[in-house]
DNA sequence: CGAGTGACCGCAA
DNA sequence: ATTGCGGCCACTC
């Protein structure tokens, strides 16, 4: 039983905290989507909202390592795709030049 | 408190 | 394969 039960032990009065915490647990070496993330919090079509909590939250939270469900990078991160491909390498993940991760599915963060 | 917006997703032409 | 449209929920102003 160890610490698997995060998620359940989480009392996230809003989307926004659950998602915090979820990035919190996220390896450093994968990288999820804003649906699986959202999938997660409970809310499988609030995509947007986990969007919205990155745009807005300018947390210390490694936002790089979300990407859209086809595995490319962020359209409005900050400082472009480039930027965000440069964050990406710095964490051993890697693009291509139409900035999808590669071996997406691999990469893809699974919950325990 | 009300309205608008959004770092998205899935499906249809 | 690409392009366009609507919809979902929460957050911000």
């Amino acid at each position: 039983m160890a610490r698997s039960n995060i998620l359940n032990e989480l009392t996230a009065t809003s989307l926004r905290d659950k998602v915090y915490e979820l990035m919190a647990q996220l390896p450093n070496n994968k990288v999820t989507t804003y649906g699986d993330l959202a999938a997660m919090a409970g809310y499988p079509y609030a995509a947007r909202i986990v969007g919205g909590i990155a745009h807005n939250g300018a947390l210390d939270l490694p936002w790089h390592r979300l990407v859209n469900a086809k595995g490319g990078l962020a359209v409005g991160f900050p400082g472009g795709q480039e930027a965000q491909k440069q964050l990406l390498e710095q964490d051993g993940i890697f693009c291509d030049a139409q900035w999808r991760i590669i071996d997406f599915e691999e990469r893809r963060w699974k919950p325990v």
